[in-house]
DNA sequence: AATGAATGAGAATTCATTCAT
DNA sequence: TATGAATGAATTCTCATTCAT
């Protein structure tokens, strides 16, 4: 076929690409078995990316671009904080168990230790929802609608952990057998853990005086 | 050179060998590299250890057995749930920053997707804090020191969650950068950070009635 | 050169793979070898055959075609066991003496004493021939035209067993030199031994009453 | 144990080592794995062969002794032409099944291609058998008792040809199996090859006038 | 004199990358 | 412009051989 590639063509190449790192990992993964998978030639996989770090990349960026927007929606659509959280972690459950390869790229990167790529890429990822996570928070304790010995920032990182491990937990083997050893397989299990981590976002493991 | 290596060797072979897995991957890693650094062949290397995996296996063993350690003194030594959450806590900190290689070595398996081995791991590794994390809270639950409708098994969970970025934050180049986003970089940031992780821990974001 | 290969070369790739097997051993041979002495690269190599057995297949089977073809031709030329036997002969001598390479490659796998390959290859190569020679003798006894206390299949075992060893007399280095010592190097040897092959495939040594 | 090997040891080790080789094939067989069966060190291997190759070769003489041991005893033993060839081929068979390996010693020399070895050993191994045989025919031959147009030379390599395809067919594997696939398997099966042989080696194939 | 651990050269195999078609 | 075969550097692993004990 000596006719350019499509847009869909580039796009499923970048999809078919992101399971093949995600499944086998980056090292594993190879161009040709992508070429194949993607039924185009090696060749015009160079035509498009420099190397296969380049392509690798590519994919990292389109992830968490896919991540972001669901992010975003995310706390656009809620005005409490509590919403927020509520919102963002039945979105950590969905995305992950929709796009798994997705966040399992997410993973990848923060292991590629080499490289000051990763300072880079922390950089252009956490930005982003440490300072709206921080924002949330910062007016929550304005609002007076949280403690006020709790310091934004920390907090946000707190609730962003408990966030990411959640993703992995629905995505990455590891984590997803982890899950289990924890918390078991049953039925409701995942609604369970929503309304579990509220409560334990909202109000510690603390007794409540009120109680 | 053609002395028998000394238990000092064999040790140091381990401990570079863990370096390197932790900082170049696993698949990355090279046996001869390690050899090099080691100072010894790469016969020798194949003579203790049947394989690269072989050696990565004793690696992580090694690693894991560091740090479960760590663990089981830090629970021994305490009673009361809060004085126990505030030991793993510095202990994550302290761990991370004195033996990053090896905390990177558990985020490595983390990834490794291919064969059963992961769900091996996850086992391994997991059951045990699981369980010791799960009874700490069942137990503070009949104490009737923590919230009625906690569950156990998921706030053990979030908890473990929460330890384990922490880890990452002090020693995985990437979490490492994040933590920087996040709470900056300030002389006394890990002492805060503890301060605010008991907060979080113990009363969640939300406002006390009583405050 | 990134010239895609010419059928040519590809069979030259087998020659000269032939060549080295034969030469050296199937285990002394190297692929690194072979590629230099073909001209291309070892991945070219690992590109048509999956590894060094199944190279060592291709030309086994290649060497084995070569030989079938010219013994099938014989047989069939031919009515009388006699003019059949005399074909064998020459032509045993004649392709020993063209393709070395070739017998030896068959001389090869009788050695490879691992894997049950052998067995499998045995078969494969021998029940052609001791089908056609047994059934060779088996007619020729129907007619009366060889002895009634004859067994068929074992006078084709030794019929074949002779031929072998002719084979390997023309092609291997030390069967080359055991026939230098039992017969000389005089210029009609080949000859006369295929005339007293005949002598003593019809009537033994024995003294014959008429005589 | 620092004592001095016996040569009880000593012969063992060869015997092992020709196991070794003629098992695995002269590549495959391992020194460690020699010297582990023996019970003795690797060290103590090169101190009575220089290398491999020197303790192969040791086998090798070991083995051609004792074979030809055997076939001195046969001719001496007896008296005419017919009777040393039954018992040739009755040696043939036992020897072979008793001591596989130091067959397929002998077998493997005729391979090793490589080095002026080879022609070395044919002078060697074969010069005895080719004067003994050649000489019995010629005696034979004198004294009337076989075909006046038959060569001894020749006939001494055909009947030697068939003694050494004999002996392989009870040692090698892949001529154990082709002797499975001529003759089958079954009780009787050595009785009748050294019948039939006898046969074909007085008569030939060729009907008698008496008959 | 025997031991057996250490050495390191060497071979098979893989796959990112190139470039003639 | 796309193709995909050829390249060859790099890596794992083996084992003959050495030599300190």
């Amino acid at each position: 076929m000596l006719k350019k590639l499509t847009q869909e063509q580039l796009d499923q190449i970048l999809e078919i690409a992101t399971e093949e790192f995600s499944a086998k990992g980056p090292e594993k993964a190879t161009i040709m078995g992508i070429a194949r998978k993607s039924g185009v030639s090696v060749g015009v996989i160079y035509k498009y990316y420099a190397d296969k770090e380049a392509l690798f990349q590519a994919c990292l960026t389109r992830s968490l671009g896919m991540l972001k927007d669901c992010l975003n929606q995310a706390t656009s659509r809620h005005e409490s904080l509590e919403a927020v959280a509520e919102e963002l972690i039945r979105i950590a459950q969905s995305f992950a168990k929709e796009h798994p390869a997705h966040i399992r790229m997410y993973h990848a990167i923060t292991m590629d230790a080499e490289g000051g790529r990763v300072e880079e890429y922390a950089r252009a990822i956490e930005s982003v929802t440490a300072q709206l996570y921080t924002e949330c928070f910062s007016k929550a304790k304005e609002e007076g609608s949280i403690r006020k010995d709790a310091e934004p920032a920390a907090f946000a990182f707190f609730f962003d952990n408990l966030l990411m491990m959640l993703h992995f937990s629905y995505s990455c083997e590891y984590y997803r057998e982890r899950l289990r050893i924890f918390c078991g397989d049953s039925e409701d299990r995942d609604e369970k853990l929503v309304q579990q981590m509220l409560l334990f976002l909202k109000a510690g493991f603390m007794l409540r005086d009120t109680q």
